[in-house]
DNA sequence: CTGTTAGCGCTTTCAT
DNA sequence: ATGAAAGCGCTAACAG
């Protein structure tokens, strides 16, 4: 039942309730009901109470578009992402807490996901939102920052390199090198690398620990065991074959993320490799999702979250044009120890550390 | 008066670029312009390319809310969810997954979650972007839905019951029954229930298949054991310690949803019981977050992510206005087995399925 | 204290 | 084929 009588019943089906319906029921101009709702002076009590009253009959709320394109200012923050999946998600999540209590609202906006897209989203995304609608984006795994022109933005792990506009990222080297000792430290010596994009940034550092901490052990890179997983669980598919087909093949993989390590899971699976007796693989990113893999996957964790909720904090002290701190936040990473590692079918036995 | 001729370089700083720029630079009126990018009849062929190259070289992207505001039409939906966690983001991946290749792109709104605003930010939000901005929007567990004066709603897993509007869901009773018979087919004998709240349709027919999978066992229920969890984590503490408190406390709980299952598995921890040997636990949802508890947590699976793909469906059915398919989807739901349930410690033996 | 008047950036008749 | 002008819902001067 709505409580409300004012208008014909059904005739607010029609049009949702503006501005002018509230004005014309109370009896005043627009510029009242306007200056009522954003609490401005110059109103008398009575009147005030009196459109209050009104709004509150007929279930108005001001639309945010048309406020904000008047105003620029809306109180709202933007999370721009290519797509809602596992690690975009993790990170909303931080976000999300991270918001409560500042009077702030989010909106996480994803295009359809084209896949060819792959590149120049980020661009479109802000221009489509920005200077109207937010009043700042956390922009994900951009490849590309162009501020210009637009509101405050924030990027996490950013693929172009920490240093166009201000990021939170985490230890993509140590995390890799952590990655790669436990291999190392287990007895394998032939370690495959499935890596990101060689112009992303993130996986360029996951490759750099992986070579470094190879060298630190004394082994030497063999090149036909770096190949490019592109992030993704299907395109790791063919590389993933590719480097289980090496007549002399690797013992273990190290994949640049959790999803290409899922993909290498599956072809293992298909090729009738058992992980971690026959192979071992570690990921990276540590999205609930390795968790529930067969084996569970062992991982690098990133505090995908608390990036988030970092991200939030930065952008609202760039919002508010406060000192901007530290421009560049970047959070520890660490091994998860799972399922999808052991030693060696016939390992050499352990090897110094 | 605004001027800014050429747009010499860096200009483009100032403000973002905007159609009339667009025109300005290219020597046509706004008009044009705009028929360029909305690809109308009425603009020589010569001219719409000399317009497109200048929006290329300026970078311009429309504004989404001026779109809008104008033309009611705007190629994106709404999902409207009163908090980023576990549960909605997983809907959120099925969403993204669904809405590739349609041409629609995805807008996921949530407010600052006020914990206060437990009822009423569905109309709000709704108002506020409605109408203007999004097509259509997706609501996630709403407890009212008044689709009066705005765009189609499909709600999903509403707690007012499913009559209001196009609903998907997941069968909440099954599932409770699931969960209930694997506990007793366990031997336990006294399962207790933490619900979530008693107006809350899903929360009510998980409470219905506890109830009557007892009921069919012909065991009693003692309302001793029956508690109010409220969906949450740390809500759901107070009421598991009464319930372990208990002289005669129970073996296994059963608990709505995995969030306050998690808060169960808290306070056990607290209480220095073990589980599954002390007392056996089993969740509602199976969100990814229920696979990295200690122990794993047994729970009853609902397609998260399906629902989700299917609300997409249903809506973009509704909002082109086509013969409205079947307005309510219901989804099975399944028991997944981990390992916070065993028999009862001093268990007397298998009972009889 | 209140109403009138201008736009915000865009689309859409309707003239020209 | 093009542009001038109106207006979407709202806020912000500025008059009265």
């Amino acid at each position: 039942m709505t409580e409300r009588q004012q208008l014909p019943p059904g005739a607010e089906d029609l049009h949702r309730v503006t501005i002018t319906d509230v004005a014309r029921a109370a009896g005043v101009s627009v510029a009242t009901v306007s200056k009522v709702i954003n609490e401005r002076y110059g109103v008398a009590a009575r009147t005030s109470e009196h459109v209050q009253r009104v709004i509150e009959q007929l279930g108005y709320e001001s639309s945010l578009v048309a406020r904000s394109l008047r105003s620029h200012k809306t109180h709202v923050i933007g999370i721009l992402v290519p797509e809602f999946e596992p690690f975009s998600t993790e990170v909303l999540k931080g976000t999300s807490r991270a918001i409560t209590g500042t009077g702030y609202e989010l909106l996480a906006y994803s295009g359809g996901g084209r896949a060819g897209e792959v590149v120049g989203w980020e661009r479109r995304y802000l221009s489509r939102l920005s200077g109207t609608l937010i009043d700042g984006a956390i922009m994900m795994t951009p490849t590309v920052v162009r501020t210009a022109g637009s509101v405050p933005v924030v990027a996490i792990d950013p693929h172009a390199g920490p240093a166009d506009s201000p990021t939170v990222d985490a230890d993509s080297y140590a995390g890799a090198v952590l990655a790669t000792e436990h291999l190392l430290q287990l007895g394998h010596r032939r370690i495959g690398f499935l890596g990101g994009r060689p112009d992303l940034d993130s996986a360029r550092l996951r490759e750099d620990g992986y070579r470094d901490a190879l060298a630190t052990a004394g082994i030497p890179v063999d090149p036909d065991l770096v190949r490019l997983g592109g992030y993704r669980r299907q395109v790791a598919a063919a590389p993933t074959r590719e480097l289980l087909s090496l007549a002399d093949r690797p013992t273990a993989i190290f994949a640049a993320n959790d999803l290409s390590a899922i993909g290498v899971l599956d072809v293992a699976r298909e090729l009738g490799l058992t992980v971690p007796t026959d192979l071992s693989v570690v990921g990276f990113d540590n999205v609930p999702e390795s968790a529930l893999t067969e084996p569970p996957l062992t991982t690098v964790q990133q505090p995908l979250q608390e990036m988030g909720a970092q991200a939030v904090h930065l952008l609202l002290r760039l919002v508010h044009g406060e000192p901007g701190a530290s421009t560049h936040v970047r959070l520890p990473t660490s091994l998860v120890r799972r399922g999808s590692t052991a030693p060696p079918a016939a390992a050499p036995g352990r090897a110094g550390g």
